[in-house]
Formats: structure tokens, C-alpha cells, sequence
DNA sequence: TCACACTTTCTGGGATATCAGTTTATGTTG
DNA sequence: CAACATAAACTGATATCCCAGAAAGTGTGA
């Protein structure tokens, strides 16, 4: 097998792309031992990706106790995107005074080519559908993240990637449903961050991150609280797998798949 | 030895400590053998630690060659006060519409208190000197963490602390020697964010981490041509001790900065 | 003297085994 | 039947060992 690399960032991304796809859900436990056997490694690398994960804030562990998909709450979201805010209104000043003509045109390519997207995606739920709405969420981030590369400055790029923060947007539209935003959203952000003073733009993309916090909270409260009781308790999710009589005569088997997680473990 | 729950995050705290007062100057050699052997754990909490030191920025390792303290270039040095000010000027807008009276007047008595202590403090380089620098830089820290803990938002001051964006001033500082603020310096800026509005004090704090920035700039500007053959290199530093058992002191010798490698060759 | 190949030594990455704490299931006792 | 003690199973944490790669030291031939 040949990943590049390290095996750790291998583990790393294959477990950060099935939160975030939503193979994973919130809550959804995380053994060392099972991923590793799944993608045919040993627990020291899966160790040390879900040890990243967890300072990246998408999962969380106890020790002796289990490693889980985090679980935001309300307070957890709205910290987020005030962060989101702090950084992509930085990005936003910087932009106006550091972008070039072409990166200017492509801005503007951009932002009609979001909004064209978003209004063509109705609120239809099938399972090409869902699809297809990952495929527009990753041209958001691509969106947001060029605003942020046009600075030049790659400590904010990495900031901005490191912490998740418009990659958690997708966490949330997986539990929630995709959002539908106003006609022309990003091109009038991307029309102030051409022609606007800094102040313009800061205003500008502060009152887009704000309209979105609001939205996603405003729809993600019931999930929350559904999803409230497993927060506090963290303890084994223990699969209800079919046989159950007979555990008593279920010899220790190896750790050999016995996991809920992907059937399509051997591919690489 | 008794640590409070891990051993990693022991090591963690450990040598970042190390590294920030100054005990392992930029370019020190970093080797996870050595530092297991000399606090007595095996290498893989080790491991572990320095993976997380590496992620925040403070050390930097090439699979098989080593891991050392990471050299700051100019670029970088801009991308951290960038950082620094998205981040500080969010919290400043967040203080003056959620800090409560003791806050605000606590965070008075401590910016009173800042500015007495920079201004009593000479350009003398003694040794007592600098454990009292080290003092002042850690007052330093918390009035600005103390901004950021008003807000309420937990998110943002843990990228606050994570990315070291404040820890840093005082790496610069011991490179360069203690920079001299104006006097009243962090007294106007609390002026600001107590009277004023968000814009006010965005203003205020983006000023105030500018002029920082310019100050260890055009200070750090020789430091960093001196290091320079240093950065490219990236080899073995090798220290001369004949018993493996033998304790460990630090690395001062200057490396032979011959230079086979092709600058910027690495991939990603 | 210099260029080149070989050996030594160090590096981080990974695998395996074991340890200790937690939760759950089972079995016993009142 | 309920309450409680107990063992099983699983978890993350750590130690120990081994490996391949990289760089420095060393020797050798032109």
C-alpha cells in the first residue's frame, strides 16, 4: 500500500473525511483497535490521528473510557463562528489591499458560479442529491479558502483550515439539511471585497458569517437537544449487533471486523 | 514523579517551557530519545508531544533527519501577528458588549499595573533580569488572555493560547532583548475598550499589536540573516559525548553550515 | 589531493505486547 | 425479585523492540 507520506496522516484524513461526509455521525464511538484493523495497520498511527482530530475539536476522548465523534452544543457553534469571524474578516481586509487584477476576476468568477449553484440545488433529499451537495459545500470552501490564499499570509490559511471552521459548516448541513441562502449571496460579499475600503469588506464578511451562525443555529437547536443525554453520559456505544444469545460461548475472537463501520475495508 | 493525568501532555508542557524561556534557542536540536531518557518515559508519549509541539508551530521535524526549535522567518513572524490581531481585535469588539463592571474594572487596575511594570524595568541584561522579564511577559500574557476570557468564548481563546500567538512575543523578546513600549501603552488601549464602541476598540487593539509587530520586525530583521544557512540546512547536530547514560546539555555548538541540499526542495 | 563508495550512528515511524482504568454483563445472595 | 459483588470485555496509555532512511565519518583508489 502506498499512502503519501505518513500512515498517521493517511489515518488522519480517512477518518476526518468519514465525519465529515457523515459516514460517522455526531456521537458515533471511535476505536483505536477497529479503525486500525479496517485499514490494516497497527493503534500507534491511529493513536496519534485521533489525538490530532481531538486537538482539531471534531472528536473527543476520555481516557480508559473511548474516543467518540464530538458532539457540538450551541455554545460550541456559536464559538465557532465567532473564530470563523475573527479570521475571514482578516482575510477580507487583507484581501482588498494585497489581491491582483487576475485574483480579483476569479473572485468575482467565483462568487456567480456559488450562487448559480446554490439556486439550482433544490431541497430535495435523495441520495445522488446529497452528493452532489458535498460536491457544491467543497466549491464553498474553495471560495472562502482563495479569499484567505490571496492574503499571502499562510499562517491564516492554516488557521482557517486547521480549526475546521468552513469545514464544520458541512458537519451541520449534514445533521440539518442543506440551507438555502438569499439569491446573489456571494456576489455582493465578493462586490464589496473588490470595490470596498478594508472597513467595507470587514463589514461585509462579518454580516455574512453572522447570517450563517444565526441560520445554523437557529435550525440546529432540536437536534441538539435530542442528542442532549449523550453528551453527558460518554459511555460504550455498544453495538446491538444480531447475535446476542450466544455471547456467552462467543469465544475472544481476534479484533477482526467486528465493527459497524465501513464493509469496504480492503480496498487501498 | 507524579504528573496531572498524561504523561504527553507532561512532556508537552515540559519542553514548551523549555523552549520558551529561551533554554532551547532556535535551531536546537530536538531528539525524542534524549528527552525520554531525561524525564524518565519511554519515547512514544515523547513522540506524541513533539508531534503536538510541531503542530502548534514551535518545532519543526523532517521524517528521519530530526526535529528541532522552529526558526522564525519574517514571513512568518508577520503571519503570527496577523493571526494575532484577527483573533485579539474579535475579542476587543466581544469585550465591550459582554464584559461585566468588576471586568472592566479589572481589566483597568491590570493595564495601570502593565505599564508601571514596563516602564521600572531597564535595558540591563543581567541574569536576575531576565527571570523578572519573564515575569512581566507572563503578566503580559494574562492581561491579554484576561481580554479574551471576558468574552466568554471558549473557541477563541484557545486559538488565542494554541497558536501561540502571545507565548511568541516572548521567544522574540529573548532573542532580541526586551522591547520598550510607550508609556500608557496598555492603559490607552484599555481606555479603548472601555469607552468606546466595537469599532473603537477593534481600532485600538488592531494599532496595538501593529506597532508590535513593526517593533520586533525591525529588530529581529539581523537576528534572522544570522540564522539564516541555519534554516536550510536542517542537519544533524551532532553532540559529542561518549557514554550514552550521560546526561544531556544543550547543543551550543555552532553547526558547519555547508549546504548540499537544494533550498526549497520539499514537496507539499 | 580529490572524488566516490562504504560504514557507522543517529533519526523518526511503526508494530507488538502489556498495563491500568471503566463500563457492562453476569452471577450470587438477601 | 432486587441489590450488590464480581468477572469479562474493552478502552486508551505506555514500554520495548525493530526498521528504513539520512547524514556524518572513514577509507580507498585515481
Amino acid at each position: 500500500m502506498s499512502f503519501p507520506g505518513n500512515l498517521t496522516e493517511h489515518v488522519y484524513l480517512y477518518v476526518r473525511d468519514r465525519i465529515l461526509r457523515g459516514e460517522l455521525p455526531f456521537g458515533a464511538p471511535l476505536s483505536r483497535r477497529v479503525i486500525a484493523a479496517e485499514i490494516g495497520a497497527s493503534i500507534v498511527p491511529v493513536g496519534d490521528a485521533l489525538q490530532r482530530l481531538e486537538n482539531d475539536g471534531l472528536v473527543e476522548s476520555r481516557p480508559r473510557v473511548g474516543t467518540r465523534v464530538r458532539i457540538p452544543t450551541v455554545k460550541s457553534i456559536r464559538g465557532h463562528y465567532i473564530l470563523r469571524e475573527a479570521l475571514e474578516t482578516q482575510a477580507a481586509r487583507i484581501f482588498t489591499a494585497k489581491a491582483s487584477a487576475e485574483e480579483r476576476a476569479e473572485l468575482r468568477r467565483m462568487a456567480v458560479e456559488l450562487d448559480r449553484l446554490n439556486a439550482e440545488v433544490p431541497d430535495t433529499g435523495g441520495a445522488p442529491e446529497r452528493e452532489s451537495a458535498f460536491r457544491n459545500h467543497l466549491f464553498h470552501m474553495r471560495f472562502h479558502m482563495f479569499i484567505a490564499e490571496c492574503t499571502g499570509c499562510d499562517e491564516l490559511c492554516q488557521a482557517i483550515e486547521k480549526n475546521q471552521i468552513l469545514v464544520f459548516n458541512w458537519l451541520y448541513d449534514t445533521a440539518l439539511g442543506n440551507l438555502a441562502p438569499p439569491p446573489h449571496w456571494h456576489q455582493d460579499l465578493a462586490g464589496a471585497l473588490l470595490c470596498g475600503s478594508p472597513e467595507t469588506a470587514d463589514a461585509a464578511m462579518r454580516g455574512h458569517t453572522r447570517f450563517r451562525m444565526e441560520d445554523v443555529l437557529s435550525r440546529i437547536q432540536p437536534s441538539l437537544d435530542w442528542s442532549k443525554p449523550r453528551i453527558e453520559a460518554f459511555q460504550h456505544q455498544r453495538r446491538k449487533t444480531a447475535a446476542r444469545g450466544s455471547k456467552r460461548r462467543a469465544a475472544s475472537r481476534p479484533v477482526t471486523s467486528q465493527n459497524p463501520l465501513a464493509p469496504d475495508s480492503d480496498v487501498h
